[in-house]
DNA sequence: GAACGAAACGGAGGCTACCTCCACTTACCG
DNA sequence: CGGTAAGTGGAGGTAGCCTCCGTTTCGTTC
């Protein structure tokens, strides 16, 4: 194994770091993600090349950023998957039948489907966190990117609720998880770009379109 | 009325709005639309004034590149149009019931929604010409820019059939027409970043989303 | 075919942004 | 304290944007 001995940061290492996520959130808020990086640095009162230390890539920033709201959106997977079985259970325990199959129980496969709606309302919404972020986040995804592992993060997290619908027998059979986030994400950036208040009216068709005829 | 006197360009101008077209036309093939203004004008052997002169803005240009494509959006959607209605003659003279309404004809329904499906396939086709386009088309959507009437031209092109279908009951009340551009357009996005190879599947989706439960 | 005015040209120059590099400063450890 | 690795800052090179205006060229007129 590698040394991964890691030693503590100096404080004003910590200190600067911290004062420019703050600027960066400050700058991303105001100008989206294309926020002219000179200007992050001067906000967070940090010369440029302290900046570069600490965030080599305009991505590095976006990741650190953004880490909390992919941190939600797997534990909301999680609590989703987890609602899932809490209620296929009880179904059981009502009724006793082991039908089990894709066919038949509508309600439980409903909410399997209703779980992978509610999570993607959330990704898009994650997406709008920021102007550009839409586009920073697929042009990322596959390149090897600090933002690349975030998306990878995401991904496993969709993945779980998408495959629980697909076994409900509630999506398309050609239709791949990375379908589903990347019309999810491009929904985000087509509302971005086009200024629309309701995100889900647009996701909604997009939903419908998963699920097969 | 103004005077809208306009007296022939001068030869050399004409010369150089047509080598800025083409070296733009290679820029973007090789860069998108984002290319390098300077770039182009030293590929048309001109100086960047006079690209200037000629496109006073990035919009300008890609408007001048795209519009072939514009009107062969207008024209397919025309020839759709006028498709449908001599299918739809057709079916009147087999067998004489004028039901017209909108629940019953089951080809000619679904005739009206292929011509939309072909018509938006095309027009995902037309987004994806450079790298950047769909973005600068949306973008341009509304403000007033000289690629906001090509887009204007596309979306009437689009409404017609869009309507077409709506009347025929394949279309969910909820949705518009921009709505299904914008879709589309995302789509064509989507593809372009992700590097994927059939852009049709994707549409696909979104199409079968447009439709009514 | 010379001369003239309008039209068109070109590119220097002033910005802004990106990113690198390295001489300098500073926190931490002994 | 003093040594040193860790961290800092910003000058400077590159590139792209767009404007401005002195110079060139076209087309016309006599």
């Amino acid at each position: 194994m590698h040394d991964t001995e890691t030693r503590p940061r100096r404080a004003d290492a910590l200190r600067n770091r911290q004062r420019l996520l703050d600027a960066a959130r400050a700058a991303f808020a105001e100008h989206g993600t294309g926020a002219s990086l000179e200007d992050v640095a001067r906000r967070a009162g940090v010369g440029v090349g302290t900046l570069y230390r600490h965030f080599p890539h305009r991505d590095d920033l976006v990741e650190a950023l953004v880490r909390g709201g992919v941190d939600g959106l797997v534990e909301l997977s999680a609590r989703l998957a987890a609602d899932l079985d809490r209620h296929k259970d009880e179904d059981e325990d009502e009724d006793g039948t082991g039908a089990g199959g894709s066919g038949g129980g509508g309600n439980r496969d409903a909410d399997a489907f209703a779980a992978l709606r509610t999570w993607l309302q959330a990704l898009v919404r994650h997406a709008l966190a920021y102007r550009g972020l839409a586009e920073q986040l697929v042009t990322a995804a596959g390149s090897g990117n600090r933002l690349d592992s975030a998306c990878h993060d995401t991904a496993d997290a969709g993945r779980m609720l998408f495959e629980r619908a697909r076994a409900a027998g509630r999506i398309r059979p050609d239709v791949q998880v990375e379908d589903a986030i990347d019309l999810a994400t491009a929904v985000a950036w087509a509302v971005e770009l086009t200024g629309r208040d309701d995100p889900d009216r647009l996701l909604d068709v997009v939903l419908d379109g998963l699920r097969p005829r």
